[in-house]
Formats: structure tokens, C-alpha cells, sequence
DNA sequence: GCCTAATTCAAAC
DNA sequence: GTTTGAATTAGGC
């Protein structure tokens, strides 16, 4: 007897636009980051309907990783060969989809232009990082590369609530959304912990190295991201020398 | 019906 | 693979 579930919806369209499917492909993945050759097999993989006119939808969900703020690019490192970068959820845009609504969201998630600034610099910093990491000769870190990004003007407390703190309005699991004719598991499990939180710098490093957390994460805080400082970070290279 | 998010097509990089 | 723009479609109020 065929399995309910997955493939509830057959050949119809499933009720939910290439921005959810996306982020429930980015979601389901352990690391909360895909390539996008992987967002499209999610896809095809749960519903059949988009295993015909690919390169239809498939160009048009790159249209919306682009287009879209609440999709954050990040570089592939050097040791995971393979074609283009991940994609993240921007950890900001976890309450997009509040009230279950997955076809078409309230408002655009729209990042100011000083938090894309901010956050393009983070990028840019993680791409050096990398860089350094995986290129033995090149020993030395440019300062300004390193700058840390400033900190928030003597943060308040409620300007200085990290991120950790942002959750889904609703608790819910993939299988729940994938699957809506059958009933959903009761949630114990914690939300999905944002991305930023996932591929800050400590868990990359650690990622790299193979060993304990030994700089700082990058941390958010509301809008704002912090790198550790300059100082912090050039400890790290030798460790990385070594092990890579 | 209006506003605007989502989709589509496609050019340029 | 990524970014962008223009045109069109369609959801939600």
C-alpha cells in the first residue's frame, strides 16, 4: 500500500510558493544552508510536480534567491568542491510565514540598506576568512580586511537581544507543512536555530578545524551583525595552518 | 478594484 | 550559477 504523506499532492501544484519551498528545503537541511542543487532535489524529491518544465521553475526560484533579502549567499568553502555557493535563511525572516501562510507572505522581507551594507561586509569578511584558511602561503591577514564592523552605539537592552531569542510565532515541522492531510506530530523538538547561528564564524571554523569553538561567533544583534575583533580572529590562522 | 507579492521570461554577467 | 529588469499573473484586503 502506498505511503501517504510526502507525496500527498501528486502531479497538482502543492499551495505553496518557490520562496517556501525554498526556505523548507534550507530548513530540513542539518546545516541550514543548501547549494541550490540540493533545493532543487528537495523539491522534486517531495512533489512530483516539479519534476516536469524545470527549467521554468527552477529559473524561477533562482529569480527568488536573488531578488529575495530573506536569502542570505554564502561561499563555499575550498574543501567542499562543487558548483556555485549555499544559501541561508536570513535569520530576520523566520516569521514570514506567521499564521500558516506559505502562498503569498503579508510583506516582503526587505532589509534596510544599511543592514544589507552590514551584512554584505559580513559576507565579504567570511569569503577573506576562507580564503586564508584554505591558502597556506598566504599568511597574512590585511588589516582592513579584518576591520570589525562597528558596534552598536552603546546598545540597549532591548536593542542588544541576540538572535537566539527570535523564534517561529508557531511551532511546526517540515513533515507538518509537507504533509497538511496528515495530522502533525506534536513539537518537542526546539525551533530550527537561525542561520546566522549556524554559519557565524565560530561553527565555521570549527567546521574547518575539526576542533573546539576558539574564537567568538559572529553575533546579532537586532539588525546588526558583529564580527569578533581583528585581534581575536588573527589568533585563529595558525590553528588553521596546521590542521588544513 | 487596488495594491503589491509572486511568477515568468530573458538578457547580461 | 547569479543578478537584474520588465511584464504579467494573482492573492488578500
Amino acid at each position: 500500500m502506498p505511503r501517504p504523506s510526502r507525496e500527498s499532492y501528486g502531479d497538482q501544484k502543492p499551495p505553496y510558493s518557490y520562496i517556501s519551498l525554498t526556505a523548507m528545503a534550507i530548513w530540513s537541511s542539518p546545516e541550514k544552508m543548501l547549494p541550490l542543487s540540493e533545493i532543487y532535489r528537495f523539491i522534486t524529491d517531495r512533489f512530483p510536480y516539479y519534476r516536469r518544465n524545470t527549467q521554468r521553475w527552477q529559473n524561477s526560484l533562482r529569480h527568488n534567491l536573488s531578488f529575495n533579502d530573506c536569502f542570505i549567499k554564502i561561499p563555499r568553502r575550498p574543501d567542499r568542491p562543487g558548483k556555485g555557493a549555499y544559501w541561508a535563511l536570513h535569520p530576520a525572516a523566520f516569521d514570514m510565514f506567521e499564521n500558516g501562510s506559505l502562498l503569498r507572505r503579508r510583506k516582503r522581507f526587505k532589509l534596510l540598506k544599511n543592514d544589507k551594507e552590514v551584512l554584505d561586509n559580513e559576507l565579504a569578511a567570511l569569503a577573506n576568512i576562507n580564503r586564508f584558511f584554505f591558502s597556506p602561503t598566504e599568511n597574512q591577514i590585511e588589516p582592513a580586511t579584518f576591520a570589525p564592523t562597528p558596534r552598536p552605539p552603546s546598545p540597549s537592552p532591548v536593542t542588544t537581544e541576540p538572535i537566539t531569542n527570535i523564534r517561529p510565532k508557531r511551532s511546526f515541522t517540515i513533515e507538518s507543512l509537507i504533509s497538511p492531510d496528515k495530522p502533525a506530530e506534536p513539537n518537542t523538538q526546539e525551533a530550527p536555530a537561525p542561520a546566522l547561528m549556524q554559519w557565524g564564524l565560530a561553527p565555521y571554523c570549527d567546521l574547518a578545524l575539526g576542533q573546539p569553538m576558539l574564537i567568538p561567533p559572529m553575533t546579532y544583534y537586532n539588525h546588526h551583525y558583529v564580527i569578533p575583533p581583528a585581534e581575536e580572529l588573527l589568533r585563529v590562522p595558525q590553528l588553521a595552518l596546521r590542521s588544513v
